[in-house]
DNA sequence: GCCAACGTTGGC
DNA sequence: GCCAACGTTGGC
């Protein structure tokens, strides 16, 4: 079981249109950066990711799951190596964690999304993951 | 194969 | 809106 957290312009997709699907979940294509591919098609159905904001709010919304693992990335070319996987929401954080906690939690401080900000798809360790759900008073 | 130039992302 | 960081492109 491995965790992950995933950033989206809220502009563009936002958690509120990822729960608008519900169970059925929906592909994270569109993703064109090799880095995140690879994360991408290491992760298992069943594995947790966070669901991040960026730009604006710049805070973790809430926690999706993996329901269908690395496939061909649809809106990408037939011969191109891009790849995405399904998610569906889980669950909504009573508490967003805003980038500014995280940043001021000496303990999240080598997270991916403090040191490279850049990086769309990410791995978190399970210590960041339940010191994050508990900032997040997420019931799960 | 190296590296400068350029485009994009994302925090501030 | 600005700018730093990073990835990609293209000339040599």
């Amino acid at each position: 079981m491995a965790y992950w957290l995933m950033k989206s312009e809220p502009s563009t997709w936002s958690w509120q249109d990822q729960l608008a699907k519900g169970e059925a979940g929906e592909p994270w294509d569109g993703v064109r950066n090799h880095q995140a591919k690879n994360y991408m098609q290491e992760m298992k159905k069943g594995d947790l990711a966070f669901f991040y904001h960026s730009q604006k709010d710049r805070e973790i919304v809430g926690i999706v799951e993996i329901i269908e693992e690395a496939m061909p990335d649809p809106t990408a070319a037939p011969d191109s190596p891009w790849e995405c996987v399904t998610i569906a929401a889980r669950e909504t954080l009573d508490a967003p964690v805003t980038l500014a906690q995280i940043k001021d939690t000496p303990d999240l401080a080598e997270m991916v999304l403090v040191k490279n900000s850049r990086l769309s798809v990410q791995p978190v360790t399970s210590d960041q993951w339940a010191l994050i759900c508990k900032m997040g008073q997420a019931g799960a």
